[in-house]
DNA sequence: CGTAAATCGGACTTAATCGGTCGGGTATAG
DNA sequence: CTATACCCGACCGATTAAGTCCGATTTACG
């Protein structure tokens, strides 16, 4: 419970790997996933997100592969979990998505000191960057 | 992901209820499940284990059920958290279990990274009380 | 050109976890 | 002795996560 996904796992490897290289140089996704012995097929398809939404650029074709697209100060911890997953970590449905995807929404109790928690930990993905894990 | 587990979130509902109470009233599981339409038997299993922990002390037999066994005030979400599923919230196994229950824990360049998430995020549990939601 | 190496992207399968249920046992007030 | 409540393990179905497969597109280079 709790835990960040394998997907997630994988995508701050490969940033940190290609924030971590020479600027100019392109990294495959092959090459990090020999390097760190990562599934090849599942790591890649999380870069092709990452470079969906702009952290890293995508190079086609031979000699192909990605460089990281800004600087590692602005890209957060929590910007690039939520390009993985499609949304910001959160610690409740009725958080993550509409109130009333909750059934007992109405009498809980619970949801004004969960919401508290989860303004704290948003703090905490949101203040790390990329360039601290470098 | 990063979500809190149904029987935390019944947990929580229950503790604060119970500590909501009168001292010296007795709450069932029963009367918790009713009040917020919560499946009885899993909610059930869930104030056994807190009795066990010592947060709340069972009465068995008729007219049974449970009082808050210590002061609101030194239980954290924290260790509610802990009793129920039996372990701290982590976010990765190589913190959760043993570094060695993970394949590539040695070539890991993220776990100091997620090492310091996670501390940042034990004291955001650690620090809100029971008592804070009540 | 054609080929090889890389990114793209959906569909599919398998594994693990979660949420919930069931059945039987123990304690105890009246 | 019975009704009511806690106790506890085993089980099952649904959901999600992890990983695989297949085919398409792009592009450097001989």
């Amino acid at each position: 419970m709790l835990k960040l996904s394998k997907k997630v796992e994988y995508g701050l490897i490969a940033m940190r790997h290609v924030a971590a290289g020479e600027s100019g140089r392109v990294t495959t996704a092959k090459e990090i996933a020999e390097r760190y012995k990562l599934p090849y097929e599942l790591l890649a398809k999380v870069m092709q997100k990452l470079a969906k939404r702009g952290f890293i650029v995508s190079h086609q074709g031979v000699y192909g592969g990605y460089t990281l697209a800004k600087g590692a100060g602005e890209i957060s911890i929590s910007s690039i979990i939520d390009a993985i997953e499609g949304q910001l970590p959160a610690i409740a449905q009725c958080i993550a998505e509409s109130p009333d995807s909750c059934s007992i929404y109405d009498n809980c109790t619970i949801k004004n000191p969960l919401g508290k928690i989860q303004t704290n930990i948003d703090t905490v993905f949101r203040s790390m960057k990329l360039s601290e894990i470098v």
